[in-house]
RNA sequence: GGCUGCGUAGCAAAACGGUUAUGCAGUGGCCUGCAAAGCCAUCUACGGCGGUUCGACUCCGCCCGCAGCCUCCA
């Protein structure tokens, strides 16, 4: 039984669809005007795993994550550039996908983006004013009523008059009230705009999420995610859009991920403290970053330094280490040719997986609890090193169990020799080949009980970050550190 | 100032009103020509002060410390 932490009541609730079996989950995504840093690949990897666990629940999903790509700082960088806006949109979504697939971050379903979702934010737009939610301002742009949705700052525990107490040094009088929102802002010269009731202009930073959610899901739907700080002003507006708009509930369930830090600050754009995926992905393995984020809970904060991620190396290197040399048989493959002792063990092979499944199933089900999810993982990579050599079959069917429960976590698809054997960058320093003939020479080394010469070649490649291991059937295998 | 949330062993990170979390690191042993990997054993905990309770890291109160939001931000 799922059970999510919603910000709404602040409470973990047992998660129920609108309809039965469907899952409609809406988050937010990036602005590209530069690079995905790891607070950004934080989100990635936080909601493709709560995706690939609401199917691997049973649930059909439509997850959409969306693509804000009109905004003033593209805008400001677009003309820094001296470039044209789309141009470094369309740049900066590619790399994005790049970083993406590098962290095996699955596409949502829909990736809807604002620029081609004006006729809907326009239309939500004139709703709004219709329905006396919004008004047009002093200077021509289009501003949402705080006021008068009575709902306002639910989501995120604020009120009205608290917020208007806080310190705003917000002077625009083109406003009714300081804490009114754009929707729709008039373009100045050289602008890119689009066409409106109230003129060339473009859409105000919420409203795109409004539009885009309802329009792919529908005016009341399931999840919506986000980080931390999106829950005031962005979703707080959002809900006073799409309901003040549609008059329906909007979402049933708010999920928000914690923040990514370094030395116990906020990882951000404005503080400059930031370090992008690829800049990190020179570094360490893409799975590793991917390891790094699910150790924590996704609701905690996570601290970004280096001793984590090469924890997080040393963690994945030992589940790797333990599926090495495990093939993977084909389910249920001439299970016949067995002898009753081999089935009897098989037997309770299973039973005992089953317990690891389940203890990893109310690990996820409690509000994807990943880093309980994770333990399994190491315990079921502890049996295996147990059984290994003396049970293949039980090794096998753990083998088996280990890989299918990382798959919902994204983790632990490769080639666990492919991973090993892999260092953070394709250096060419050191070949594979050249690696083979220096154990190659050390194995005759080792026959000829030559130990100061065999050492000495073992040596000579532990500098060069290759780890040779001795296996009892005379060969040796190696690994990349 | 208002509103959230956090404080667990050397580091990281969970759960739970009474029973091994887990990973990395350390220590002892097994294995190994020696290592590495692995296995077994083992040492370091629950910010402080009170309260509830037969019993609290776990619930309640206060205090201290930290972070976030209240302005663009994942």
């Amino acid at each position: 039984m799922l059970k999510i932490y919603n910000t709404l009541t602040r409470k973990k609730e047992i998660f129920k669809p609108r309809i039965e079996g469907k899952v409609g989950m809406y988050v937010c995504g990036m602005t590209v005007y530069d690079y995905c840093h790891i607070g950004h690949a934080r989100v990635m990897v936080v909601f493709d795993t709560v995706a690939r666990y609401i199917r691997d629940s049973g649930y059909e999903l439509t997850y959409v994550r969306n693509i804000t790509d009109i905004d003033d700082k593209i805008i400001h960088r677009a003309n820094e550039n001296g470039e044209d806006f789309n141009l470094l949109t369309a740049r900066f979504i590619e790399a994005m996908h790049e970083d993406e697939r590098a962290l095996g971050v699955l596409p949502p379903d829909i990736e809807p983006k604002a620029t081609q979702s004006i006729d809907d934010i326009v239309a939500m737009i004139e709703t709004l004013i219709i329905n006396g939610l919004a008004y047009v301002g002093g200077n021509g742009d289009v501003f949402y009523a705080v006021a008068k949705f009575k709902n306002y700052g639910r989501l995120s525990g604020k009120n009205l008059e608290d917020l208007q107490a806080g310190e705003r040094v917000d002077v625009d009088l083109a406003k009714r009230n300081p804490l009114d929102f754009v929707l729709w802002k008039m373009a100045k010269p050289e602008e890119p705009s689009w066409e409106s009731p109230w003129g060339a202009g473009r859409p105000g930073w919420h409203i795109e999420c409004s539009a885009m959610s309802t329009c792919c899901l529908g005016n009341h739907f399931d999840i919506h995610g986000g980080g931390m700080d999106l829950q005031f002003p962005h979703h707080e507006n959002e809900i006073a859009q799409s309901e003040g708009a549609t008059g329906e509930t909007f979402v049933n369930l708010w999920m928000h991920n914690g923040f990514v830090r370094i030395n116990e600050e906020k990882m951000s754009k404005s503080l400059g403290n930031f370090f992008t995926v690829r800049e990190v992905l020179k570094q360490y393995k893409p799975e590793i970053i991917r390891f790094f984020i699910l150790s924590s809970h996704y609701r905690s904060p996570l601290n970004y330094a280096d001793e984590q991620l090469n924890d997080a190396g040393s963690a994945l290197k030992r589940l790797y280490t333990a599926l090495r040399g495990v093939t993977i048989a084909e389910p249920g493959a001439d299970l016949n040719e067995l002898d009753a002792l081999s089935v009897r063990v098989l037997d309770e092979t299973r039973e005992c997986m089953s317990a690891f499944r389940k203890k990893f199933k109310d690990a996820m089900d409690d509000d994807f609890n990943t880093p309980v999810a994770l333990s399994v993982l190491f315990d079921l990579a502890r049996e295996l090193n147990k059984v290994k050599e003396s049970e293949y079959l039980v090794a096998e069917v753990l083998a088996v169990t280990l890989t299918e429960l990382g798959s919902v976590l994204g983790l632990l698809q490769d080639e666990p020799d492919d991973f090993l054997k892999s260092g953070a960058v394709d250096d060419e320093s050191l070949t594979t080949e050249a690696i083979e003939q220096q154990i190659q020479a050390r194995l005759e080394a080792k026959q000829a009980k030559n130990w100061a010469l065999a050492d000495q070649l073992r040596d000579e490649l532990r500098v060069q970050g290759v780890v040779l291991e001795d296996v009892p059937n005379g060969t040796t295998s190696w690994r990349r550190e």
